[in-house]
DNA sequence: GCCAAGGATGTAATAATGTAACACCAGAAG
DNA sequence: CTTCTGGTGTTACATTATTACATCCTTGGC
């Protein structure tokens, strides 16, 4: 059974760490969705990690970055718009979230979690996701976000 | 772009509720795990639902079934030995369990989540879970315990 | 029988994650 | 100026999960 990468689709470049937050910017705008000094801090925060981040650690990292305790509810009510706009991703089987390295261009991500360091790296391959969908459609299920994760090794820890 | 189920192998039958527990019975114990009054009362507990349900929805049915307060902690340990030995997954999207409706033969699910009543049904496609895990291992990545759900709507609910 | 060893469970405390309710404030709309 | 709305602050709380250690019970060896 052979398996190959299938890109199946070209995707805008990945953005530097700097324009990615003009990306997610433009991206929430564009849904009439406003772009606060507090979001952008959140955004900033959490793209500055490479691996999916608890809530938590983020709220210290923007109350560190804004000088003031922000409280652990205004995070979550942020991260959860980011999340509906494709601005970042929730990882489940981490209770963790991580910025979406290409917010223009919304598809469903698998990513794979190491349950050694706990990093992540996200896959893109729209013919697994795709066919994810459609097993739920042809159950007669209506299918709004498909959670598909790995855990397991990275090639750093195996 | 035509998707059909794909049925891929023919596990055993399904079990009836009374013979599912024999069959995790004897699943434990051939992994050479023990059967206990207290793993046989928490797998009635999970096996109890059609849907799943949360550690502590657990503990609290098991507490009134055995007469006693069971320790949520002791009701996590079980669920994570049904877990790694197959007789239960973990939805992930859920932070919840569910009894596993085929013990006897070892494959990944994919677990469709209803958003509105919370129900779960499960779908296998050896297909996909199989193209999920080589995606992994072109990644270089070793898969262990891939989480493939879709949250939606069930058919009930939409 | 007695004793050690290991596995399973009990107990208590606490950590980590997530949500609800309501107050307040600032900017846009009228 | 008033009103309305969306965003944030504040507090409290609910839910989910783990850690450390004690106890108990079985099993196997002596």
């Amino acid at each position: 059974m052979q398996i190959m990468a299938h890109p199946a689709h070209s995707h805008g470049q990945h953005h530097s760490r700097a324009d990615l937050a003009a990306a997610a910017q433009a991206r929430l705008k564009s849904a009439g969705e406003q772009w606060t000094p507090l979001r952008a801090t959140v955004f900033a925060a959490l793209a500055g990690y490479d691996r999916p981040v608890s809530a938590y650690d983020v709220t210290d990292a923007v109350s560190t970055a804004s000088g003031r305790r922000i409280a652990a509810n205004s995070v979550y009510r942020i991260l959860d718009l980011f999340v509906a706009n494709n601005v970042a991703s929730r990882v489940e089987s981490a209770n963790a979230f991580i910025a979406n390295v290409h917010p223009d261009c919304p598809h469903d991500c698998i990513f794979l979690v190491c349950d050694r360091c706990g990093g992540a790296t996200h896959v893109d391959d729209d013919r697994i996701t795709g066919d994810v969908r459609s097993a739920a459609l042809a159950a007669g299920f209506t299918p709004e976000r498909p959670v598909i994760e790995v855990r397991g090794l990275c090639a750093n820890c195996a």
